[in-house]
DNA sequence: GTTAGCACTCATGGGGGCAGAGTGCTAAGG
DNA sequence: CCTTAGCACTCTGCCCCCATGAGTGCTAAC
């Protein structure tokens, strides 16, 4: 089988008649309507008039051997298979460009939560599960390496201070440490300012082999930011959010139990899904991911997902996307996702690169 | 009908035979382990030997007349009613007091996770789900009015400013904001020290109204802090967390969808949840609601909710607790919740009086 | 290459019969 | 008067069967 030239196709998918690709759109976009199998009929009358159901017949049997497409039983009528679903999102599927006034209301939440990045995310992704009838996902903005951009301890009580560490990606950690004596505010607000001169922008490692002579109280210091940034290096990737499950659960896929818990179990515990999106390019930007093609994807087995990376490559970033039923409607979803992640994108930009706006 | 004065009965519930009192714990202790209607035969050969299947079953008429147990159908066993179960954790439970061993383990888990305030609430929730095999819920610590304990303020870039907020009863909070003019961030500290030593203990109202001279940033920055204060007063219940819903999805009374999906809305949209814990008495600390009593108690038909408040009333505080079916294992769970909420309190307690410990 | 016609397949839903569990009742016994 | 053995009764769950209907694949004609 020669390679098709005109399109980049990276997978050669099987060349297919205008008809034929018109057919399978049809039966993609109703099967994402409605989860019932589809009947060559139902495409003559709603989609592709002007043929006999006959003929639609014929081109059925073309596309099920092409692995196109499946019949759940002799009797019923055809459903996208996996390889359906990435012809169509590789190829027919058109995306539905945003509108104006969409794009707007998206900045507009932005701006209106402009401030407390952590509601933010719960708005983008209660955002992506109205638009999909699915999960939004979403993970905090990381750094690949956090860095300090300032630092402040306050004291609470006699021997008990507040760490209080602001990192280049704008994220604030505290952490209550306890001093090694009674010290008074302004001995640590000395010490802070102090120290603060010379980590600005070190990174965890940087800052455990800064040469810098320092006073008991701020080597102290150095070290417990040391170990706080080991920590968030450690655990930064942990901060997830969701929003979606009711939205899922009444989708006809998660109405058998063990559908319903694989997904919850999915989205409650995320580490598989991490390690999934590890594996990804970042480079690409947008991924469509639609059911399992290997021990790496099993976890999405009946199941797709879109999602895009935002921020910058090993500076900082995060991911943002849409998890549901493999039947998604990538042609809206798409679109969105991306311009969720760019505006997160932007944001991020925004708060990293001071000169930039 | 008599008010019985021996038990405090602020519901006076019917006054059982020995007999029957044990028949009642046989049947929602069994069905709290099985999920199935219990029989006569079952309640004779496994929790009281000695007398005839007859006998269970005429006392169970008894307990069926008084409420307390109903029929699915004609011939199933018996399951306890709302009324049963409330009976059961009145009268008849006998809670299992934690282990020196279990005690330690939370506090140890308490300490591990000491700094990370949120990482905390999840841990409790995972460690409330295991233990009830349903779903652990908590609300972050709030004060009925923030106060504020100490702000800082970072130049980002040129005119844009990271207002850092900590509010006394441990809480971080930051906001990005634009500065009316390009300021150095040696003019931010200043100002910003300069506004410490006035609004240490502020609520959001008292700041709004202080009379102290102050320069146009100090201004400034004291109307960005108010308005980001309100928005804390305004939003700071929503800080919910919960753990278990892959937990609650096994159990044989989520099978159905619908269930499923009720209590999976009640968690993910927790705003009915809320209000009803509004309206319990903060004074008696510890509450276990079963089932749907009025309007109000709509949302729990079906479900038990085992929740204590922690923290002091009209300082700070928040709740925290288990959510499942109604045949929740509650001489379990009972002490469980009382001692996170311990737990929880002392934590508060330390962070809001630093004379205490 | 297209289409009408037709026999075939298979999921779905309703009805009937059977087994088992658990009850309520009655009558006998302590 | 309380307890218990015995028994008829009821109701669910399950299996099997059958009729229905949707949708197919094939063939032969256009």
């Amino acid at each position: 089988m020669a390679i098709p030239d005109a399109l980049p196709h990276d997978q050669l998918p099987p060349a297919l008649s205008e008809r034929k690709q018109l057919i399978l759109k049809a039966i993609v976009e109703s099967y994402i309507g409605s989860a019932t199998p589809v009947g060559s009929g139902q495409v003559v009358r709603e989609y592709v008039p002007g043929v006999s159901s006959a003929t639609v017949r014929n081109e059925m049997v073309g596309l099920e051997e092409a692995g196109l497409l499946v019949q759940p039983h002799t009797s019923a009528g055809r459903v996208p298979s996996e390889g359906g679903f990435r012809y169509f999102v590789r190829q027919l599927m058109e995306e539905r460009a945003l509108t104006r006034a969409e794009q707007s209301t998206i900045r507009r939440q932005r701006l209106a939560v402009q401030l407390a990045r952590e509601e933010w995310l719960d708005v983008a992704t209660t955002l992506l599960a109205r638009v999909a009838h699915a999960a939004g996902i979403i993970s905090a903005p990381v750094a690949a390496q956090c860095r300090v951009k300032h630092v402040e301890l306050l004291a609470i009580q006699e021997r008990l201070g507040l760490l209080v560490l602001v990192l280049q990606e704008g994220t604030v950690k505290q952490q209550l440490i306890e001093l090694p004596e009674d010290t008074a505010q302004t001995d640590l607000s000395a010490a802070s300012s102090r120290l603060n001169q010379h980590i600005h922008g070190l990174s965890c490692s940087e800052l455990d082999a800064l040469g810098e002579p320092m006073s008991d109280l701020e080597a102290f210091i150095a070290a417990r930011l040391v170990s706080l940034m080991a920590q968030i290096d450690e655990h930064q990737r942990k901060d997830f959010h969701h929003t979606g499950l009711v939205e899922l659960l009444e989708l006809p896929e998660f109405q058998h139990p063990a559908q319903a818990q694989r997904i919850v179990r999915l989205l409650e515990h995320p580490e598989e899904l991490f390690g999934l999106l590890e594996t990804l390019p970042w480079s690409e930007g947008m991924h469509v991911l639609i059911g399992a093609r290997g021990p790496r994807t099993a976890i999405l087995q009946d199941l797709g997902l879109v999602v895009s990376y935002y921020g910058v490559e090993s500076v900082a970033g995060g991911f943002v996307g849409v998890l549901g039923p493999m039947r998604l409607p990538y042609a809206e979803i798409v679109p969105v996702v991306r311009y969720v992640s760019q505006v997160m994108t932007e944001s991020l930009d925004d708060l990293l690169s001071p000169g930039a706006k």
